[in-house]
DNA sequence: TATGAATGAGACTTCATTCAT
DNA sequence: TATGAATGAAGTCTCATTCAT
């Protein structure tokens, strides 16, 4: 532990492990608060899981509430901004654009323990009202507007049918937010449902609305 | 929303009602454990949202867990094993069948407070994991197995294209359990959102599933 | 249960039954008092054992206090007087009269139910000073009292060598509260306690007193 | 009697000393168990009485019911193993080795807080069924032995006459046990009571046992 | 900065007591 | 008189938060 073979002072690192704190705290804590929910989660858990004492993770959040809310800031927007940007640039066709967005959504979101947060923000909005405000801000909405975009992209170039976009935007994104809701809810308690590999049901899912809308 | 709050508004204290208290403090239960989940429920407020003080609840239920337990045994199930019956005379197209389904999750379950279930479930099966293998097979399962007999009909009748028959039962059920969840959990907290007309969505919906499968 | 086959209108039985209760009741609760103690004792039980409901119960009670100072007062005080009675007019020798004690006490009070009233007291003295202090002045006092005559008189007919009064009193009687206590408390938990036979050991124990005292 | 409410007058709040807090609270636990029995002695009484707040209590014992088990262990079986050891060594007469046993049994035990376990047994035994036989055959058990031992060594030289020695002992005992007894149960609450010298009692009861053995 | 012993508000649960029937 | 459903005060235990070290 305190035996450093390197003669280089042990500063550094030290700095490194303080400035990365935090993270490790906000990792467990999304973990932990995803597993269990905010309230039957201690905070004495969180900090054992992230390898501090109970008393240094109030060093870094001055409460479990405002850690749960750093939870929240640290994962939601980072990838819907992201998204935007790479969508931006896209030139082939709206529906190969569509399966695209579903294949980048899986990658980048919807297979990575951030996923976690969309169970824990279904689970937790009505406790943390001004949160979920600012989920519904900062994500969900933004998510809908770049999906918008993508069908009347589509249905401008003709390559679509004409359709209600707002509600379709819901029937597409609904698939992928129940995807990872059931994850982290009733899979791990559930080894008799059968498993649905989740690239094949994303696929099946972007060819069922393109065809749908040709 | 607007529900009573007590059952009777000038009703005397220490009414006897042995029948219909166990019915009561289950429909409060519901409503309170979906809102503010499990363990952000006290029982006080149960007690008090059915109108009786706190001991009583426990002359019903012996714990807090096991009024949890019998809001979901009283919840689940029911409503699965109506449609099962109903679908199975169904004489008409599949592509009809399909939307009949759909109608009737609505009427008979997704437009009512056992809806709330679904949230329930999803908040806090990790922490009663037997209750949510109970809700697997209970619930889940059926619907499930409800859904691939239809698809397979269309299949069988050459009404419907062939498709990997599991995946695509997520892919029809997914957009009515989102509509629940998201109605009992971000929804109640942000007006900013817009609302979308549940029986129109759902109406795209069947739409969207019987054009992919042709 | 209602159906009487005797013609005789079920009155006189219920009037019986009626006046009856509140033994009944203390019989009950001198049971269930001496075996747990007065705190781990519900009402509840009291009355169940006594064929009652728990409202009944309180007709005859005003709480739970009243109804243990009901069954010390029940029990206390009753085998003194008749002992002091029956002592006085014993003529044999004052060997004989301690002897003639010692086995009394075993027939009239430490063999009976009423024995777990010095357990009982025992237990909930510092908890009802008041009914301590009457035990002791209705009980404790003139059973001593009765004792020291019974010592004083050998004394004096020169029977028995000349002691400090008081304290024999005490060495008397220590064996005998020390026997039914024992029977109400540890023994009935430990089978692997060797079993004694109580009238030997009472036997035994007027013997050395016997012995001591020449 | 006059024994420091809390450990340091001027204490700080607040101050950490894991070492001696069990200790403490046994001491406060056994003093206000054996005063008021467990059911009606409040864990917060015991805290306060230790110094401490309710929360740091259950630090150190997981309930109630183990701060009960601790304070039986604690205060258990220590002094008879002592007793055994000092026993065994003796040179003197039987009738000195009784009178012996008698005085150390004061000194060390009966003249002790410790003392005030005899009668928290008697009161709790049917509720700790199983530290009732722990009581048992730690101290009862082994106490008995011990008494056998000296009783029959007095046999065995012929300085005590012939007698069946398990009930003896028991005579013997029960005065010891008798008084401390009363000293945690009617004593404190009957001034009237005339008091007896402890020492002088004791005295007198081993030259009892000593004459009627003769 | 980091620790973990200490705190005390708050939640579940029990049960003596009340009261409508 | 008898019942037992209903009540609510009180007790055990948890855990977020504080603070001396």
């Amino acid at each position: 532990m305190s035996s450093t073979p390197s003669p280089v002072p042990d500063a550094p690192r030290r700095t490194r492990r303080k400035e990365a704190r935090p993270g490790e705290l906000l990792d467990a804590a999304l973990a932990l608060f995803v597993e269990k929910g905010f309230a039957a989660t201690r905070v004495e858990e969180v900090a054992a899981r992230a390898g501090v004492s109970k008393g240094t993770l109030f060093l870094y959040f001055p409460s479990k509430e405002e850690l749960f809310k750093a939870v929240v800031h640290e994962n939601a927007g980072r990838h819907v901004a992201d998204a935007f940007r790479e969508m931006a640039g896209f030139t082939g066709s709206s529906a190969e654009l569509l399966r695209e967005f579903v294949r980048r959504w899986w990658t980048q979101y919807g297979g990575t323990p951030a996923a976690g947060l969309t169970k824990l923000m279904v689970s937790e909005a009505a406790n943390f009202p001004e949160l979920a405000q600012y989920y519904q801000d900062e994500v969900v909405g933004p998510s809908h507007e770049l999906l918008r975009r993508v069908v009347q992209r589509g249905i401008d170039s003709g390559e679509f049918r004409p359709v209600d976009v707002p509600p379709l935007v819901h029937l597409i994104i609904a698939p992928l937010v129940q995807m990872v809701t059931w994850r982290y809810s009733l899979a791990p308690c559930c080894p008799s449902a059968q498993q649905i590999d989740p690239v094949a049901l994303l696929e099946l899912h972007a060819e069922m609305m393109v065809r749908g809308l040709k």
